[in-house]
This record gives structure tokens, sequence and C-alpha cells, in this order.
DNA sequence: CTTTTTTCTTGACCTGCTTCATTTTTACTG
DNA sequence: CAGTAAAAATGAAGCAGGTCAAGAAAAAAG
């Protein structure tokens, strides 16, 4: 069953007993959602959490018609327009199913609760939290410090398993550069090989 | 006393009794810093984290000669590399103070032990990096959305109380521009004004 | 306050990346 | 599996922002 996938999850960061186990899974639901589904929207409050146990989910800002992706995510990760969930006040990114996938999610109070019953929960919340920060300050130091080309290889070699995954005009907004651009990188890329 | 200032950030965030804010505090050492003295340097593993209680740092990365502002921290503000600090691996920033400065700073094993000890210091630490986290995930969807003019301006608004304690060179490599570009902004945007 | 160092400004020129328009390729859908 | 929609590639032209070099202003040091 898919909570085992999200207990394997949470045990690699904090142990657990059995007991616990079954008090931190309990107020997850798992839903289905069809590729090119949304499941953020902006101006509707962020009411859950997820953690994706299969497929593949993109969120993004829309700004001036352009859209600006904020993060990709895959199994055993988690999606949530972050400002808006733990904030409970009006969502402004999108966050969109890129393939058909299978998310185990948790409502925002339920997961107070959590926290508050139990030191460990509150600790492997607090350990997620820390992780994600640190990542996206290596994120900011890197985009600061490169160029279009040197981000993209970046990306290649730190996610190798995302390539496949995500489309490239995604891709490219995430990196901060256009469609077009990252299209002519990997042309020349690709001419330099040859 | 300087600790005083550090209960009063912490208490905003969790209750504490008396007792446990002696608890919390006792491990915090102050340190006063000398402007242009750095508190965390490359390829040294950065082993406290420090709370600002006078003074302003800044912490960047320097790359082809180049220097790339990642966070600055005035009074009531964390400073540390966070990444080198939560997984005491080396530094790849430098931090300096940009002032004659005192901080209330802590080793990282004490931090470690305060949240095994106690739920509400484990609950503090999570807030902050929750909060850190949705700043940071902001920030980068304010970069990838606008223009250098545009994120100069956010800045300006939304920390104005920076904006006299920073130099000028070290708010472009913030914002991801140079200063050069940063000071015909600044020009464009007085000459419009009169 | 005078000297030295650091920071900020300004001008001329340059380029990494964008924009727009069109075509080709790939992926869905009935 | 044909038809249509979505995604990727390609070319030409433009601009936001960078680079380099030199001077002015401000701050720190003596």
């Amino acid at each position: 069953m898919s909570k085992e996938q999200l207990l394997q999850y949470v045990r690699s960061f904090v142990p657990l007993t059995d007991e616990e186990a079954e008090q931190f899974v309990a107020p997850f639901e798992e839903v289905q959602v069809k590729k090119r589904q949304f499941v953020v929207q902006p101006n509707f409050t962020n009411k859950h959490r997820a953690f994706v146990v299969k497929g593949a989910f993109r969120s993004y800002a829309v700004h001036d018609g352009q859209e600006h992706t904020l993060q990709f995510a895959i199994e055993n990760w988690w999606v949530s327009d972050f400002n808006s969930y733990i904030y409970q006040h009006p969502a402004t990114l999108f966050i969109v199913a890129l393939e058909d996938s299978v998310l185990l999610q948790i409502e925002h109070a339920k997961e107070l609760e959590l926290k508050k019953a139990n030191h460990k929960f509150e600790t492997f919340f607090r350990i997620m939290a820390e992780k994600g920060l640190a990542f996206e300050h290596r994120r900011i130091i890197f985009n600061l410090c490169h160029s279009a080309e040197a981000r993209y290889e970046n990306f290649i070699l730190n996610f190798p398993n995302f390539i496949q995954r995500v489309p490239q005009y995604a891709l490219a907004s995430y990196l901060g550069m256009t469609t077009e651009f990252l299209s002519r990188i990997r042309n020349k890329k690709a001419h330099r090989r040859s």
C-alpha cells in the first residue's frame, strides 16, 4: 500500500515505533490525479501538503503571460504552494500533474496536530524544512553565479531522472531562460559531440 | 543583557516558562565582531549559528572573481552558511560584518541537544526553517518573474531599513546585477522624480 | 584635516539572452 | 492511424544588462 512508501521515507529521517508509524500516516489520504489536472490554483488556499507516491508535478507562477517554474516533484518529493500552505492564505502558484499520479495528502490542521502530538513528528517536519531551505540556498547561489548554459549542465548532472519526465519549456522556465534559448544550448551541445 | 533580546524573539514564536527560557539561552555565547571581520570562510566548517543582537552582516560566494550575495542580516536575524552548518561540512560562503556587531552564537552540537531536550525548542527551529524556506520561495519566484529594475524597487519596498546599511555593490550582487547597472537604475529613477 | 582606500558614477562598446515569426517534430485523441 | 494539438527547433533582429576604463565622491585611516 502507498502508505508503506511514505513510512519508509519518514523512517529514513526519524525512527518510529509501529504505533507511532500508524499514528503518523492515519491522517493522510490517497488521491489519484490525471495528467494536466491542477491540484493548486492561485487565489484558492492550498489546504493540503502532498507526498508524491507516483507521478510528477510542476509548480509555477504566471506573470505577464509567462510561466515561471518554482519546482518539480516526482516520487518521494513533496508538493505544495509552501507560502500558501504554511500561512494558510491564498495561493499564487499553479501546481499541475505532468503525468497520471498518486498523492498522499494531509490537511493543514491535521499536520499541526501531528506535530503537537509527538516530538518525533515535529522533528521530521523540522528536518524537511531545513533540507528544503539548504537546497534553495544552493540553488540561489548557483543561479547568481552561473550562465544559462552552466545552469542547464548542472541540472542534468544533479537531476538526470527529471530530464526525461519534464517538458523542455518547463525546465527552461525553472532555469530562468526561454524555451528557445534552452533549445539552442542543447543543439550546440549535440553538435559539439559529433 | 543581550540574551533578553534573543528570548523576546524566541517567545514571539513559542511560549516558554522562565525555566525553559533559561535552559534555551544557556548555550549561547556573546561575541563582539568588528566591521570587515569574517565570521565564516570557505573550506572551514561553520560550527555556529548566530543571532544578530546588533550590527549587520553579509553572506556571499566568490565565483570567477565576482562576489554574489546570498543574504544580509541585521538585528533579530540569524547568520550562518546554512548548508555548512546543518550538514557540518566545509563552508562555501564568506560571512562578513558590515558594521561593528554583537552576536549570540550557539554550537551545532549544543543546538542538537536543545532540540532533543524540549519539544518546544524543536518547534522553534522548525518554525525558523519553514519561514526561511517560504521566504526563499518568494524570492526565487520574484527573481524569475521580474527585471533588474523591478527587483530593486521590490527590495526598497520590502527592506527599507536595509538600504541605508548595506553597500550598493553588495545589494547589486544580491539582486543579481552589476554595481554599474544598479547605479544607472538609481540615477534614472532620480531624474524621473525631478 | 590630509592622505589613502573604498565605493559610486559615467560613458562607450559589447554580448548573452529574448522576442517574434515560422517550420518541424512529437504526442494525443477520436 | 489519420488528424489535430502541443512541444521543440530554427532564423533574424533587438535589447536588457554586462564589461572595461576612467573619474568623482565618500569614508576610513593616519
